[in-house]
This record gives C-alpha cells, sequence and structure tokens, in this order.
DNA sequence: ATTTTAACTTGCCTTTTGCAAGCTAATATA
DNA sequence: TATATTAGCTTGCAAAAGGCAAGTTAAAAT
C-alpha cells in the first residue's frame, strides 16, 4: 500500500485512491451489475485483464472498500461484496451516471439508454437510498 | 481526440473520458478555487507538470467542458473557464469532496477540514446550484 | 534595451495498463 | 477413478500515460 497522496485536498485525495481507469467501474459493477466473483468481472462488458483485477481487487480490499469472503461448502470460489464504505460511494457513481446519460451520447452514439432508471433524476435521493438497501439485502441473501 | 470507449455502459464511458490523475482535479481547482490561467494551474498545490497540464487542458477544450477565451488587451494570456457542461459536473465534485471528507482521513490525517463548506450535507442540492451561480457570476465578472 | 513572464514543446525516464500464456488446487464429468 | 474443466490467480513483455527538467517564443514589464 503506502498511498502517496498529491495534497491535503479532499477531492484529489480521492481521485488519488480512486482515479484511474478501473476502480470505480468495478464498483459499479458490484453496485449495479451484482457482479460479485472474480470470474463475474473477468465476463463483463468492459473485458478487464486477469493481473489488472487481481491488482485492483486487493487494492479495494485493502482500502476496506469492498471485502473478500470464502463461499460456503466451496474452497474454490471467494465472492466480494460493497463494504459500507464501498456503499456510499454510490451517489459518486449515480453522478457519474447521470452526467454520462447527459453528455456522452454525442460522441458515442451506442451508449446505452438506462431506462430502468427513469426515476434517477427526479428522486434522486430516494433513487440512491433504494439502490444502496437493495445491494445490502443482495448481500444478506448470498450469506446463506 | 478519436476517443476510444470500452463498452456502451454510461458510467463507465464518463471513466473513459474523465477518468484519470488529473482532468478532474482541473475540474475541481477550477469550480472551487476559481483557478482559470495556465500559470494559476501550475501554481496549484497539486504540481501539474506543463506537458501534462498543456494536454489535459486540450482534452476539456476538445470536449467543451472548458472554453480558452484570449485575455482582452493582452496577446500573451487565456482564460480557461467551465462550460455549461463543465459546470454540470459540480455534482460529481461535490460528491467525491463529501466522500474525501469522511472516508480519507484516517489514512491521511493532514487532509483539510472544508469547513467553509458545513451546509454541504444539510443542503446538498442548494450548496451545488449556489455554486454553480456563482462560478457563472465570477465568469461575468472576468469577461470586462 | 534588457529582463522577466505566460504559455507552451521536447526528450527521456518511470509507472500504469494491457495482452498472452502459464500455473495450481478444486470441482465437475466420463 | 481418471481426465477434463474451472476459479483464481502469477509472470513476462509491450504499449500508453504520467512525470521531470530543460529549452523555446513572443509578449510584457523594467
Amino acid at each position: 500500500m503506502a498511498q502517496k497522496f498529491r495534497c491535503n485536498c479532499p477531492v484529489t485525495s480521492v481521485i488519488d485512491l480512486l482515479g484511474d481507469k478501473w476502480i470505480l467501474v468495478i464498483i459499479k459493477q458490484m453496485l449495479l451489475q451484482r457482479k460479485k466473483t472474480f470470474k463475474d468481472f473477468l465476463n463483463s462488458e468492459e473485458s478487464i485483464a486477469t493481473n489488472i483485477l487481481t491488482n485492483k481487487l486487493k487494492t479495494l480490499t485493502d482500502l476496506k472498500i469492498i471485502t473478500k469472503k470464502k463461499v460456503l461448502n466451496n474452497k474454490k470460489s471467494f465472492h466480494y461484496f460493497l463494504t459500507e464504505k464501498g456503499l456510499s460511494l454510490a451517489p459518486t457513481i449515480i453522478e457519474l451516471l447521470i452526467w454520462g446519460e447527459e453528455n456522452i451520447r454525442q460522441i458515442h452514439p451506442e451508449m446505452k439508454n438506462l431506462g430502468e432508471f427513469s426515476t434517477i433524476k427526479t428522486d434522486k435521493n430516494v433513487f440512491i437510498a433504494s439502490l444502496q438497501n437493495k445491494y445490502l439485502e443482495f448481500v444478506t441473501n448470498q450469506n446463506n
């Protein structure tokens, strides 16, 4: 670890920790697409390489943004889940989603229109709280 | 330019555009610290190198997130301002600020406590709207 | 007329990202 | 029970992004 920070600004410090090509993408995959195993992440549309995935999951675990849990009755598989700290990135992810929806389609016309998220803008806080609750439920259901 | 996108997810696409070590830092410097000239950015606490600054300002201008304007009666200097598109990143920047304030101090104790932003959490929407209005005023005042 | 400044550019080096192949223990299949 | 497949990595190498220091040019200040 031994993270280096460029300065004492909170915004810049977050970017020092999470500002790369993969960290927030992995968090998005967990929060919005319920990815949880190494293989889930590998098979997702972003196509991450195995070495980078290993590295980023390690970083996220060290930062306590995710946890790594052995799967019951299986000595091979692990489940990765967002912690409370990780879940509290939901507002950031949603703001990125909104900005992307509104500003990227011109230069990236094939971009998905996430109709399922139609209440996002009118009821942002409710949407985020509900997303977080549903994720917590999902985690609980996995732990049986 | 010729931006490449990893996939059709809006979140991932935003990260393709803005997810590096500098882009959002520069936007933060403009929005919260009123940086506007090449020299302003160079002299800020993050210490960006000149070649990288040139490169990122070009990218941001190409993306129409900022504009580059000649300074009146001065053939040497330029002013960079956030466009509406750039200003609409304010919610994202503020979410990063909040998350940083709440989650980074443990591993980065020297981090500034931004007391001036005390209303942020109780009145997030108001805070952001006011920030955007003040920035627009600031830009207007520069154009005289 | 000389110095300083703003906004770059260039060359070189380091770090991060990316690809392909290989590895190991566990699980599934024949 | 032997063989194949799978999950979760590691390793080596190449490309891209980031970073440092020095140099450039035209404009502005002294």
